[in-house]
DNA sequence: TATTGTTATACTCTATAACTATA
DNA sequence: TATAGTTATAGAGTATAACAATA
């Protein structure tokens, strides 16, 4: 259908970001979108994930088990909702929780059999993830991008 | 206080990423962290803006007035959040809603004077926000990164 | 019949306060 | 008294469905 409108208003028309096209966290939020929907095609509906559900078996696979404090800090979470997070993994089944002996306040969080088999399934998803990516970015820029999104967060680069 | 425990469990012990080492989604959520701190300092807690309010703000400072449909897909809002959005600014006597003459159906939304004067105060701070990043990046690594940040979002770089 | 925008609603995400238990 | 973790709760952020007005 045609359109009859001032052309200040074209939809089509591209809009200018002004200051915005200078501030980092715009970009950080307009780039989460694409990798969020790519995490969701790739990850979160096949294996039923959601993202900080992926990240907390990731780490659980490659530490081995972790205590909710570790975990909280690794992954940016208050306490109580690192809690209600892990209430949720505990009810499917892919973990568990277990009391710490040299410490009776502390717990170790660790992976059951099922939940093994699913954090290295859903790590065997994330390389393919990544490389669709790769239609966007060259793989040295995709190394380069990480590395500077770590300086950014303060953390030493992978 | 001395703490006597497990050394695997060593909560000053740094933790293995594995694969979420390579995984843009997880960096860009953990350098996040950082940029929305730096936001709340210099743009939020100041002149009482959320992010997305800021960066309407922004769009509409340096285009003039939009239709609600042109802000939505600029910044990525559904058509519901961004009209809640407008009643939060439009009760903050920041903007206003005009009927498009030329098509009943849209609107142009227009700053009020006040408004202009809080986007053009903000757009000032946001300066020096960003030049606390250069604590962490060079000036050509801040211009790189918001440049790949644009690609992986699949928008021209500004 | 299609489009613009609104209302109602719900689910996720994140944060704070108050609590329990261990040390 | 301090620390690890939980429960309760509230506020943002985001999504869908149903609706009103206009084209």
């Amino acid at each position: 259908m045609k359109r009859s409108v001032a052309p200040d208003l074209d939809p089509a028309a591209s809009i200018a970001l002004g200051p915005l096209a200078d501030v980092v966290g715009y970009h950080l939020a307009q780039a989460a979108v694409t990798t969020y929907s790519n995490f969701e095609r790739h990850l979160g509906k096949p294996f039923g994930l959601r993202k900080i559900e992926f990240s907390l078996l990731m780490l659980l696979l490659s530490n081995g088990p972790l205590a909710p404090k570790q975990l909280a800090g690794a992954l940016t979470l208050t306490a109580p909702n690192l809690s209600l997070l892990l209430d949720r993994l505990q009810n499917r089944g892919l973990l568990r929780r277990e009391r710490n002996p040299a410490d009776g306040r502390s717990q170790h969080i660790v992976l059951t059999d099922k939940g093994r088999r699913l954090a290295r399934a859903s790590a065997a998803a994330a390389g393919p993830m990544e490389t669709e990516l790769l239609q966007r970015l060259s793989r040295a820029e995709h190394a380069m991008l990480i590395e500077l999104l770590c300086r950014l967060a303060g953390r030493p680069a992978p």
